[in-house]
DNA sequence: TGTACATCAGTGAACGCGCGTTCACTGATGTAC
DNA sequence: TGTACATCAGTGAACGCGCGTTCACTGATGTAC
């Protein structure tokens, strides 16, 4: 047993952090939980990693720059968490599209720091394509399910993919934001947002002659 | 031609401002317009309307309760909107029904700062419940126009109304939240949001036998 | 119609605070030979 | 394997700034008689 092995989480070396960067995201979203994406300073996340504060310009330009990053780790993490409940479309795109929901509503509730961070931390896209880029695989997921659904129908009642997947997407986000987000603003409904959405998406799909009755 | 009588918005009586409290709304508005609802101070908006940093606190408790008073005017201009387009349903309810998404839409368009006031400024509606109401009573106007829809089914095929106003509702906000808002987060789209939600509604009233093929 | 007075809605100076950012610096780490 | 040196990733003190809030105050307005 070492000290320089077996340091816990948050643990310091010594003068150097040893893993900054991280512990810097790590407070970030902590922050961002407890006060939204506007109660989050650079200082109070240096404070919170234990460095001075003039320490996180060796990691990141400016506050934006930060935000940006926990956006497209958040990214990163929620197509990983889409990728994971459409499995392919397995054991049938029908369940799984549903799961998919599913995990779009889980993802808000369980994550509402990256939640915000990604989606109401008002930076401009255009600033941070990376981000932008990020956003755009996780939409990718949505939008692969969806040929996948799509490609269960005749041919010559088949939509758009890209109308489905903006639709799909809409729906989702709308019933995250409102209805199933983690933190204080979420609105309280007297259903389960997951069984709401279920019922929307069945609904949607039946309209496109999917399954159903 | 009197000096008191005359005076444009904006302009100051002397001492007394005159209408302080709307000035303060006025400057919270076009602050959360520039700059998102976390880059909007109390100080700031006390500079625009020409006055003491201390003035504020006559009319408003603190920062939050500003806040809270334009989201609260928000939702109060949101239901007008509302109501106008849904119209009490004519001259049919369908055509009604698809006027009522596109004003949702142009709201989040034409009035982003009330819109991220309402939606995400991170205020807790339990601690502002005329905000809540008010919210409320902009989702009644939904809730009877789904109502109006549902009663054009037979009997044994009407869905829950709540059920149905709360699909729509999701739908219309996160195509508004993501595709339509007027400030820098929307999301770029080759296509009309417009008409993207009403493709979205028509294939969704399909799936529940209205209309249609 | 005047006058005295109460109330209202501002002022402006002051406070403590935390933020973002910079600077010259220094301890720790990595590498060339 | 040592040693010299370059580079990296921190320190900590300092700065100017704007914020929120308070305070005693005062000018303007409204009202009772």
């Amino acid at each position: 047993m070492t000290w320089h092995k077996d340091r816990g989480p948050g643990a310091r070396r010594g003068y150097h952090h040893g893993n900054l960067r991280e512990a810097l995201i790590e407070a970030a979203l902590n922050l961002i939980r407890e006060k939204g994406p506007g109660g989050f300073t650079f200082a109070e996340a240096a404070r919170a990693a234990g460095v001075s504060p003039a320490a996180p310009y060796r990691h990141f330009r400016d506050r934006d720059a930060l935000i940006a990053d926990v956006a497209k780790r958040g990214f990163e993490a929620f197509t990983r968490a889409l990728a994971l409940a459409w499995d392919s479309g397995r054991p049938t795109p029908l369940k799984a599209f549903n799961r998919l929901g599913g995990a779009y509503l889980a993802f808000a509730s369980q994550e509402p720091a990256y939640f915000s961070a990604m989606f109401e931390s008002g930076l401009s896209l255009s600033d941070y394509p990376e981000v932008q880029a990020e956003g755009d695989r996780a939409f990718g997921v949505l939008r692969e399910a969806c040929e996948a659904i799509i490609a269960t129908l005749p041919k010559d009642r088949r939509p758009p993919p890209l109308m489905m997947a903006l639709h799909i997407w809409s729906l989702s986000h709308g019933m995250a934001a409102l209805f199933a987000r983690g933190d204080q603003a979420r609105r309280p409904i007297p259903m389960r947002a997951e069984e709401l959405l279920e019922a929307a998406v069945l609904i949607y799909l039946d309209g496109l002659g999917i399954g159903g009755r």
